[in-house]
RNA sequence: CGGGGUGUAGCGCAGUCCGGUAGCGCGCUUGCUUUGGGAGCAAGAUGUCGGGGGUUCGAAUCCCUCCACCCCGACCA
């Protein structure tokens, strides 16, 4: 490809909008442009990128026995109603109606109809295992499209599923599939974890997220640096940080505590640790009439030590929390307390609520708590001198960094991170609300047991550049980059022999194998080093006049900046030692 | 959806308070000069000032209304 039949356009501003540095640098190298919210043009330089990614992605799925098919962009409501999920998915479905006035969705995932596929086309449990994927447009109306090609509406994603006779078989299908995806972020060059994720209400043990470690992700995930440990921070075992609780040693002091009403304020007013509170927060669960009407509200009282944070999915996990909660109203507070929040604990509230306290609170002795009267807290408060033992311990605090690994190698750490794929075990949710069985060896219908499995093609982009840039723009890893090498060609128009010179090694370069752009467009060298910096081009040669005289080219790595005059006949040899090497 | 904000040339912005013929930088076109890290000079082209309505002799500017986009808010590839 020679520059001057290509398609560049860069900017040396970004759009004033884009707000992180992926989707900055992809508009300012002109690889996409917003057509609206969340829905982007992607460009010649950004289509190459999509391509090779998802050239590896079905290489390793089609190694892994996967096969490609294509389902359709719009689907018909019926398919999504026989799973409930045409009421269930909510306004992130878009929903249409064709001219007849029927309606239908835009595919924001497919295990509808490709189960509706399953169920018709696999009869006999020796058709499976099946695996059917494809790399298709989604679209998802998201609440808040934001941070570019990260969370657009409309993108593309490789969606997989896989289909089995029983628990085993899918173990294996799921297990396979783990396995091709770590083959293919390693291809692709980017620095990842596979962390456990949230189930949901399947249960089990068998969801993962791939995450590309970037400062902006939007995930926190935990990891042990000394095992394979790594979960979503969501998921971590928060174990009790105190083993055992210690006796009581202070009496229980009622102490003015006039506007310190959050644990920071609190504690330093006092001269204590923030450790050394328990944080009181008070949580209501209403149940509801098959309506929808409210018949009745329960108050619980979550306690967790003043420096955790209360997480959601684990207090969720409570019985009596199971339904679902939300932060109880200010006025639920007073009338169950008799005290505005700032001074709530568990000693005595106005009345009975029930308590449920985090593993490391329940063994903490001689601690500080509101006292349930406005502007005074407690100190020196046991668990069983002064008030009942809580009536659940549960794990319902988010880990932090230093605490122990749940599995007992180490200390965790906390990194944040980029989803770019999840595999899930579906069992047969799907299957059995759609009632898709095939024959088993005993001649009897079963259903499928399913997984499913996604990748995000168009935001590993942005997740590449997220974790791979610098002041002067992109560094692709080659394995992503819309060429591996450019030839810099310094004086195009007026010199034959750099014109020589340069196509000669442009088409070495090519004959080698090397995905490799020319860059004629007679441009002066600054412009032509500040665009291919910005665009993230590996492999950079400059073919100059000054050069030729000493019988050398020049040549520069974009991501380690070494830089090395070679004579040109050295030169496809060190580029293809680099590529090697795996640069 | 709730809260905050912004819409002026392809991009970045000024002008709006205080109404009077629409500007700057980058980019683009042409010419000359220049030629190894985003060149200089000269001449040019490009605007429904987000849309609609109103006030006024006159509206980018004041009023009403609609729209789009961005930011902050717990379920996602």
């Amino acid at each position: 490809m020679r520059a001057s039949q290509f398609h560049l356009n860069t900017l040396k501003e970004a759009p004033a909008d884009a707000e992180v540095v992926s989707q900055k640098l992809m508009l300012r190298a002109g690889m996409i442009r917003k057509v609206a919210a969340g829905i982007y043009d992607y460009m010649p330089l950004a289509l190459r990128s999509i391509r090779k990614i998802e050239a590896i992605v079905r290489d390793e799925l089609n190694r892994a026995g996967a096969l490609e098919i294509s389902m359709p962009l719009m689907q018909p409501a019926e398919l999504w109603q026989e799973t409930g999920r045409w009421d269930k998915m909510g306004e992130e479905m878009l929903r249409l109606k064709d001219r007849h006035g029927r309606d239908f969705a835009l595919q924001p995932t497919s295990e509808e109809v490709v189960t509706d596929i399953a169920r018709q086309e696999l009869k006999s449990y020796r058709q499976l295992p099946r695996n059917f994927y494809q790399i298709q447009t989604k679209f998802r109306d998201e609440r808040r499209p934001r941070f570019g090609v990260m969370r657009g509406r409309e993108f593309i994603m490789k969606d997989g599923y896989s289909f089995d006779r029983d628990r085993d078989a899918a173990g294996k299908s799921y297990d396979a599939m783990f396995a091709a995806y770590r083959r293919i972020f390693e291809r692709i060059g980017l620095q990842y974890r596979a962390v456990a994720a949230d189930t949901g209400a399947i249960g089990g043990d068998r969801s993962h997220e791939f995450q590309v470690i970037a400062d902006t992700g939007e995930d926190a995930i935990a990891y042990c640096p000394h095992s394979d440990y790594a979960a979503n921070i969501e998921l971590a075992e928060a174990l009790p940080l105190l083993a055992t609780r210690a006796a009581p040693a202070a009496p229980l002091a009622r102490i003015a505590t006039p506007g310190y009403e959050t644990c920071a304020d609190v504690t330093a007013f006092l001269g204590l640790p923030l450790t050394r509170i328990v944080k009181s927060l008070v949580l209501a669960a209403d149940e509801t009439d098959e309506h929808g009407k409210i018949v009745n509200t329960t108050i619980w009282l979550l306690l967790v030590r003043g420096d955790h944070e209360l997480n959601a999915l684990k207090a969720g996990k409570i019985d009596g929390l199971k339904a679902g909660f939300r932060f109880a109203s200010e006025a639920e507070i007073v009338e169950n307390f008799g005290c505005k929040p700032g001074y709530l604990g568990p000693i005595a509230p106005q009345k009975p609520v029930h308590v449920a306290a985090d593993r490391t609170v329940v063994n903490m002795a001689d601690f500080v708590c509101g006292a349930n009267d406005e502007g005074y807290h407690y100190t020196g408060a046991n668990w069983g001198r002064d008030l009942p033992e809580p009536e659940i311990v549960a794990d319902i605090r988010n880990v932090v960094a230093g605490d122990a690994s749940p599995d007992g190698k180490g200390e965790l750490a906390i990194d944040r991170g980029i989803e770019v794929g999840h595999v899930f075990y579906l069992g047969d949710k799907y299957s059995r609300a759609m009632n898709a069985t095939f024959l088993d060896v005993d001649g009897k219908p079963r259903f499928f047991e399913m997984g499913c499995y996604g990748i995000g093609i168009t935001r590993i982009l942005g997740a590449a550049i997220e974790q791979n840039n610098d002041a002067r723009g992109i560094v692709w890893p080659t394995a992503i980059a819309p060429f591996e090498a450019v030839v810099c060609a310094v004086g195009w128009g007026k010199s034959a022999t750099v014109r020589d010179e340069a196509t000669r090694l442009y088409e070495a370069l090519r004959a080698a194998g090397v995905d490799t752009l020319l860059d004629d467009r007679d441009e002066r060298p600054g412009v032509m080093f500040a665009d291919w910096e910005l665009i993230g081009v590996p492999h950079r040669i400059t073919v100059g006049e000054r050069g030729l005289k000493e019988g050398i080219v020049e040549y520069q790595s974009r991501r380690d900046g070494e830089q090395l005059k070679l004579a040109p006949d050295a030169l496809v040899g060190q580029v293809l030692a680099r590529l090697k090497a795996g640069d």
